[in-house]
DNA sequence: TGCAAAATAGCACGGGCGTTCTATTTTGAA
DNA sequence: TTCAAAATAGAACGCCCGTGCTATTTTGCA
């Protein structure tokens, strides 16, 4: 029996959610609505840090910001819609972590060293609490949906990024024109997920030396 | 099959403390709960690879066996020990399936060359099913207690496997002595964990070549 | 074949979950 | 200051969870 739910409209307008612009500073047009969402938004993604997307409760997530249950959920209106703001978070926070950064050093090796340095920096500093791109793709590799979508895209724009990165570094003469972008970025995501593996579940020390030194073998190896 | 391999000598793991030993084949002094145990275990490793060792549940477990939920739960006392009992019995079948026939190659490069095969072949094999090793690390990676224990003992287990076999590919002159074992182990383990990533969750088609390459890659330059 | 012990079932409990509905408070432009 | 709209709270729902308790069935040696 399938329930039709139909969704109490009070508005005629088919406005999407977002009905104010708002202005993050001035707090004059701000809609309170707005940063109670995103301070939301901020604990659950420290919490899916922690205990993965799938381990997010609206329960959990109402008591850290001292809201109702019915309060939180009002502002995503499903649960996958709350995990698909986190990635979205996560996602802004990364592009402005690792990706921007990189852009002011020079393109090719110099701007695919900072990519890395970046990653890195970000991954140790995730040690201690995990990063969603990781346990996300363990959480959800055979769940099919919007949150595996929105997932693998964020993954995927990353990717990409990082292998047009090698290709400009080929294209300086900084790395042969016989390697394969795929290959490199293949080995470099590698080294990543080793340290994050090693460094946050098993404990080793030294993973991010390893790793380090696994990316300057990888470009050696793809020099001239 | 190998079980006619001497065991007390490479085994990379002690006997188990079961009570009372058991004929698998004639079931004469089989008790009964043994073998339904064994059932229910492998079930449980079934729908632990696909959904994770957190996913499982004792009702589901209950359906896809055919028994009630108490007479799972009697087997094992608690959720801990029934994820416990699954984490050995993935142990075994990693042993047996990766470590055994590896044994049947010359020590050092060979050896070592046949190991990363067999992982291979099993990671590319869990494309479809997913590797515990590999989920349970991100389910446990900040959650202590005795599955994280068990879990981590099997995965220590097995590197210090591999890290042996690099060494002895350098007694055996196969590789540098001025090559690191935990370096290359560590270089070795990221391979797999990218293509676990990338085939299983991104569903990128070559992941398994480039896996390939990036572990000759290593060996050549670890070879004199 | 009998009979204790082992194995399994049935049932209920308390608790957390996502979600819905309705009532109340708060917001902010007019 | 007013007042509709937005934001939040509160209570309840059905569902599944792990677990404990008490029957009941099944097993396998004497």
């Amino acid at each position: 029996m399938h329930t039709m739910t139909v969704r109490h409209i009070t508005s005629l307008s088919q406005v999407p959610q977002t009905p104010q612009a708002t202005d993050d500073g001035s707090g004059r047009t701000l809609m309170k609505g707005r940063q109670t969402k995103a301070t939301i938004v901020n604990a659950a993604l420290g919490l899916a840090a922690q205990i993965g997307l799938e381990g997010l409760s609206i329960g959990a997530l109402a008591e850290v910001t001292g809201m109702s249950k019915s309060g939180v959920f009002a502002h995503f209106g499903s649960r996958e819609e709350l995990q698909i703001s986190v990635i979205r978070e996560y996602h802004d926070q990364f592009e402005s972590e690792v990706f921007y950064p990189a852009l002011s050093c020079a393109r090719g090796l110099p701007r695919l060293q900072s990519l890395f340095d970046n990653w890195m920096q970000r991954t140790t500093t995730e040690i201690d609490s995990g990063c969603i791109y990781i346990s996300g793709a363990v959480e959800f590799d055979d769940r099919p949906g919007s949150v595996r979508d929105a997932l693998a895209s964020s993954v995927n724009t990353w990717q990409n990024a990082l292998q047009r990165s090698v290709a400009q570094a080929q294209d300086e003469k900084h790395l042969t024109s016989k390697a394969d972008p795929l290959q490199v970025a293949f080995e470099i995501h590698g080294l990543i997920l080793a340290l994050h593996y090693e460094a946050r579940f098993l404990r080793n020390p030294g993973a991010a030396d390893r790793a380090r030194k696994g990316f300057s073998e990888i470009v050696a190896r793809n020099q001239v």
